[in-house]
Formats: structure tokens, sequence, C-alpha cells
DNA sequence: AATGAATGAGGATTCATTCAT
DNA sequence: TATGAATGAATCCTCATTCAT
């Protein structure tokens, strides 16, 4: 009696090898052939579960989000200031992405490429809010302009003030030319609020 | 009337076409073809004026970076209050940006292959200050921190609290995503001057 | 009945395409494109069974210079006297490089080329004496002059006294420019012998 | 008054140029840039002296067995014993080629090649004998035959009974594999003597 | 006569994808 | 379902030769 809809344990092989290997060579530097001798699995395998290269890393872009989403909102605490949650919130992104060099090292390369861009515009065409591609701090940025508390300038303006830091550090801490402790993670944060705060 | 040392037309035909396709293709997407194609050139002209595809790119980088930084420097009065001569610089280092989509294009390349890191790496190496390398903007975030203006943080940090959030920015105006009127751009501006002072 | 390692026939393919072309256009006359194209397999094929071009032209000198071993060897009686042994080897030495044309055009081609300088100087290194790389009359003319019959000159020259004169005269046989029948080849072997004896 | 018929010397620069490197990086690790430069002078002008490359290579190969020729026939005395007549001979080929080590090198690639083949089928055709092309030794042995000095066998296999070892010995004496003195060298004649004699 | 910039066909190698087993 | 051998278009780079100056 087979698990109903348990994810391939191969496919999953898959995935990981491939964020192994992106995250050192880039995509260029990750054929296929070596994704499926890291993995474990005949090349062909690959094409049984994704329908193309491309296609293989939309997927793993969606499961890495989904991952992070989830690190970051943990241990929310929905009711306190806002002030409080964005710190929260961006403690845990902070702290995630300096933890796994790989997935930040993957998301970069994704944003910057033709893959990137598609997902960027269709994030921006269902502007409805709310669904699951987005980050969790839209929501709250955009409760903290409603109650004045942020300055009153577009979402994707708070959100690049926000998050524009944040990844040019991640990306020199691992690459080695600094190093972050906690204190100096907070008053980082600290920072970006000035930016955002009114 | 012999001027001196003319740069060959050629040569900056190849240099304009590889900008062209790169800032649309990225660097796996310009074939040498292509560039010596688009540039109404023989492919072995290229090799006369560079050594190799990763040569021309380094040229390519080398050249914007001069253009860009004598755009940015414009019009700086160095007599006037920092936080005077810092709109000044980010105002200019915005617009500039915004105006070249193909050059800010390029540089997000750029700083986002293996090229970009030696690149970063070596300006770490030479932190002995003022060299001709660094962007205007470094040395006056150094100064601004000495006179207890900015924020106690170590330059990197200053730094990337400055530009990142310009550079996600400008990757989304270009996408057509956003539109940032003057106006806008100084409230952008006087936001990252927040997350920097003291 | 599993054949235990069986060789694949399309390595075997690309090597005699390889030995056609090259017998007759040098290494430099015989590109990969070719090479694939007489063997009937994809130039792709050519690089799962070889790691390089270079790969390629030493496993095909290797593969050949087992076989000529082999058919220099044949019907050889140990313990025959010396010289008899001496005009064995050479009769089947001279007659292996008459019939097979491209062999011997392949192997002029490799001992005249880096490849070739590299297994020679290998050759020399390891001058213990016996071991399977060196060619069957090496052992046989070490004894011949430690028991006084050849001439008291070192190894590497009667070995020339016997080669040089055979691949000469087998380059011009092949070139159209004599023949060669039974009683002269025996007239010719005679001739080196009476060089090497004392 | 220009002198009527001199060589000029911007041809003989190239001839050098084109040795010095042919010796080293044979004809495929020669481009006529690297001639050029090393001749010091425009490549263009490779092409007012030479068709071509292949030309250029014929023309050197030309002019390299006019001067071994004068080398080798150096202070030969027509009236001495045909023996002796034949070891002053190889004695001035054998050093002549040891002590000019391009020269052997480049001749070495020359009958490794299609110019080789050529050139060799070209003196087959014109078999009068005696003329400008031909080998000293050429003669000699055909009249040592004829006195029934030298064993009854063609010019071409007398021949290579002489040249075949001192090829290969120079092949080995320049690669650094053996070295020869003068002593050893005569030994080395003298048995080339007896393979050839009666 | 001399030059050297310009050319593009040709060559080795890589890699996403297919398909027979 | 899983495999991996086979493919060939695509890529970077070289170099003999030409021709305008």
């Amino acid at each position: 009696m087979p698990e109903p809809k348990e994810t391939p344990a191969k496919r999953t092989a898959i995935l990981e090898a491939a964020l192994d290997l992106i995250a050192v060579g880039g995509f260029h530097g990750s054929p296929t052939a070596k994704i499926a001798e890291k993995a474990g699995v005949g090349i062909g395998s690959i094409y049984r579960y994704f329908s193309s290269k491309e296609d293989l890393i939309q997927a793993l872009f969606t499961d890495l989000a989904e991952k992070s989403r989830q690190a970051i909102m943990q241990d929310l605490d929905n009711s306190a200031p806002i002030k409080e949650q964005y710190i929260h919130l961006m403690k845990n992104t902070f702290q995630y992405l300096i933890d796994n060099r790989k997935v930040a090292a993957f998301q970069e390369q994704y944003f910057n490429s033709p893959f990137g861009f598609t997902h960027k515009r269709d994030a921006i065409l269902n502007q409805a809010g709310g669904h699951a591609g987005d980050h969790p701090l839209h929501a709250l940025l955009d409760k903290a302009r409603k109650d004045k508390i942020a300055k009153d300038l577009p979402w994707h303006i708070l959100g690049a003030l926000t998050f524009g830091p944040i990844i040019l550090l991640v990306r020199d801490i691992h690459a080695g030319l600094i190093t972050v402790d906690a204190r100096m993670r907070d008053k980082i944060i600290a920072a970006c609020w000035d930016a955002v705060k009114r």
C-alpha cells in the first residue's frame, strides 16, 4: 500500500543536488549530467520529474521560497507592535540567509537571470496581495504605512529599503569579506528601520 | 594635427555591441559571434582588441566604471555640508543608473559573476582608502562616521544601507515594475540618509 | 554466456576512423568532426569514449602498440640461437609494417610529435628493462651484447642500427618509391645484423 | 648603385625566424604572425617574398638542404679510398646534425609531413642521378656497389642502412636521451659501414 | 616596397535533451 | 519506471591570407 501523495525521494535528491551545484558554480556551471550524478540518479530521471532544466530551476526556486517563508515567519507574534514584528521578521530573514549560504547563493543567481525577471513580473501582475509568493514583510509594511508608522512610500520602495542592504551584506558575508555577529546584525536591522519609519 | 592615442573606432564599436547584448541577454546570452555581428566587424577582430571574451568584459567594466564615476561626481561641491554632498552624490548615482539602463544591467550582471567577485575582493584587499577604483561615497561615508554624523558602523555596512535599496529599485524601474519621478527619487534618498545618519 | 568487459563497438569504430584519417592526413589533417563522420557516430560520442583528442590519440597508440607487439612476437622460439631470434623478430616487424601501412604511418606521426617525445622519455626513465612497453628486440639485443655476439654499444645505438633502416624503408615502400619482396627483405635484415653483430 | 642580385636581408630574416620557431614548435606551432614578429618585419612582408606559408617552408627546406650539402662535402678527398670517403661524409653528416639542432628538427618535421612526401616523390621521378637535390652519398654508394665493395642492393636500401640509424640517433641526442662523443660517433659510423659493405 | 588591421572558415569541446532498452 | 549512450548545435578561439594605406 504505497503512501498516497508523498514527494518522491528521487525528486528531492535531484533538487538538493541542483542546489549544491548551482550555489557553487551557478546555472552554467551545473550541467544536468553533474546534477544527476550528485543526486545518484540517471540523467534521464531528471526529465521524468522536470520537463527541462529551466523547469527544475523554477521548481527549486519555489521550493526554497516556501522553506524560506516558513523560517522567516517562525515565532512571529501577530499581536506585537509593528516595529517589533518588523525586527523579528528581519532577524529571521537575515539569519536564515546567513545560515543557509546555498539558498542565498541560489536566490542571488536566480534573481539575476532571465528566470528571475519572469518571476518578478508575474508577481506584480497578480498584485492582489497576500498570495503565497510574497514576502511576509509585504503585508506588515503595508499596515505600517496605513498606520502612519512607516513613511508614505509605495510597498516596492519600502521593500527595497529593507531588503536591499540585507542582500548586499549577505553576499559580502558569504564571500568572506565581512563578518557580522548578533550585535552587529541588530544594529543593521535598526538602521533599516530608520529608513522605513516615519 | 595628429591626435596622440586615439581609441580605434572598431574597439569602441565592439564594446558598445557587447554592452547592448549583455544588458539584455547576460554574458551567456552574448556569444562572440553575435557581438561581432552587432558591432559590424569580423569575429576575429574581437581578438585583435581583446585577448579573450573575459578580457573584453573586464575592459567594458572598467570603461563604464570610469564613465559612471564621472557622472556621479558631476557638480559636486567639496565644501558643502556632508549631508548635502551625500544627497548630491546619491541623486547623481540614482539618476545615472535610471537613465542608463544598459549600464545598470551590465553592472548587475558583472557583480554577480566570478568577474565581480574578484573585483570586490581586490577592492577590499587595498583598504588604504582613497584609491581610484572606489565609489566616491566611500570616502564621504568614512568622513561622516568620523564626524559622528553617520552611525558608527563599518564602511561595508554603511555602503550596503546606501546602495542596496538603489540597486533593487533600479532593477525594478528598468523591469517596468515601478516608475520613480524626481520627487519620489528625493524621498528615497532621504530615507537612505535616515538609515545612515546617527 | 556474458562476455565480461567487451569493448564497445562504437569506441572501436572511432579508433579505426582515427587511424584511417591520421595515417593519410596526420593529426592536424584529422579534425574530430571528420573522425566522427567516418566512424559513423556523432561528434559528441568521441568525448564519451575519450576525454580529448589527445586522449584518443594516446589510446590509439597504446592499442596499436599492443597489436604490433603480438604480431612481432608471433612464432618466436625463445630457445633458438640469438641471431635466429633476431632475424625472426625483424622479419615479423618489417613485414607487419609493410602489411599495415596505416599503422606504420600512424606510428611515424606519433613518434614525431609532442606525444611521442613524452612516450620516449618515459620509456628511458624506467630503464629497468623487460617491462611491457618495450620492443621485444630490446631484451634480445641486451642479451646479445652480454654474450659478446653484438657490438659493445648502448642499447639505444643498437636499436637505432636496427630500426633506423627499417623505418626509412617502410616509409619509402608505402610512398611507392620502392618494392621489397621477401628475398630483398631478408637481405636487408641480414645487413642490419651486420651492423649490430660483433 | 644597388648590388644587382643579392638575396634581400628581409627574406633571410624571415627564413631564420621560421627556422627558429618551427624547430621548437613545429609547423602548426609557428603562425605567420609569430614568424613575422620574430623576423622583425610586417606580416604582409612574408607574402612579398613567399607566395604562401607552404612556399616559405619549401624555400626553407631547399635553403637548408644546400647548406647541409656544403657542410657534408667539406674537405672531402675524391681520390681517397671509398671507405674513407664514406666515413668522412658520415662524420660530417652526423656532426652537422648534432651541431645544428634546429636544422635537424626542421628536417625531421619536414620529412614527416605532406611537404616531405611531395619532395621525395619529385626526387624519385627525376632519377637521372647526380642532380643538386641528392645527397652526396648517393653517388659514392653507387660507385661502391659497382666496385663490389658495397652489397649489391639498390641505392634506396643502402641509403636507408646509412641514414636510418643516424636520423634516429640525432633525434634522441637532441631530446637529451643520450650523449654521443667523438669516439662513440666513430663506432656508430663503423657499424653503418658494416651494414653497407660486402 | 612595407605594413598590419581585418577577416571568417575551421577546429576542439560542452551540454541539454532524446529514446531504445 | 529508470537509465545512460548518443547526438549535434552552439561556443570560444586561431591563423593564413588579403588589401587599403
